[in-house]
DNA sequence: ATAGGTGCAAAGGGTTTGCAGTCGG
DNA sequence: CCGACTGCAAACCCTTTGCACCTAT
């Protein structure tokens, strides 16, 4: 654990919503911490493949990285981008059927609604 | 409908799978369609805004084009980066809670299974 | 005539990589 | 010392954009 990682951590936490790279890096800068964008980077992935993080890829622009403390999921407006959290609740017993599986080692689920926020619609 | 469009709409067709941009590039011009990869962007982001097809964003690489024929989801492996069509019955019956929705219009969910395929998991 | 679709090439954003320097064990 | 981590910058891939042409209303 190096500082620079234990940075990116720091800042994590703080940012109890949605990262992006550049959003970690900027923020570890205004912090007074040193840090490059590649190693924000790695870090990032490192914490995700570690199961630390997630890695959100959706709608437009860059990959945001998730805090993983609760299990929840997500709502994008797929007009501003905006991106809201929902309650893991929504998928609870949801289950891959084994005879789709074939072998599949399942290890999380992402579950994304697409629409439009209530702010887009009133446009 | 121009014929660079139906082209493309030929090519999804016929590509039961996922393809990206480049690939229905590819696939066009070796039909012996002429078209332009902007135009292949350009026909593929306004049918997806049309709803006949999806953005796949998961994993690494390039966005992929769904046809969306039959509602189903997704398996992905994080490691070969292989994508397996599942049944959309395994999220039947799922919906936003009413006092999580705040005036969001949901248009479509995404249900996407992270893990390991069968094969990578025989490495 | 006009609005929209097209091709090309260049720009752009986001992410990854190569490599030399640095740190902790 | 060794291996892992870092910074910088260049490279990279994918996608979008600007602009001139073309084609069917």
């Amino acid at each position: 654990m190096t500082p620079q990682r234990a940075a990116v951590v720091a800042v994590l936490d703080e940012e109890h919503g949605h990262a992006s790279a550049e959003t970690v890096h900027a923020a570890v800068r205004r912090a007074g911490g040193r840090v490059s964008l590649a190693t924000v980077y790695n870090t990032l992935t490192a914490l995700a493949a570690m199961g630390e993080l997630r890695e959100l890829r959706a709608g437009r622009g860059p990959t945001l990285f998730d805090v993983n403390a609760l299990p929840h999921h997500h709502l994008v407006c797929d007009e501003c981008g905006r991106i809201i959290d929902i309650d893991a609740a929504v998928a609870r017993g949801m289950r891959l059927p084994d005879d789709q599986a074939d072998g599949f080692e399942v290890r999380s689920v992402d579950v994304v609604f697409h629409g439009r926020c209530s702010a887009c619609a009133g446009l």
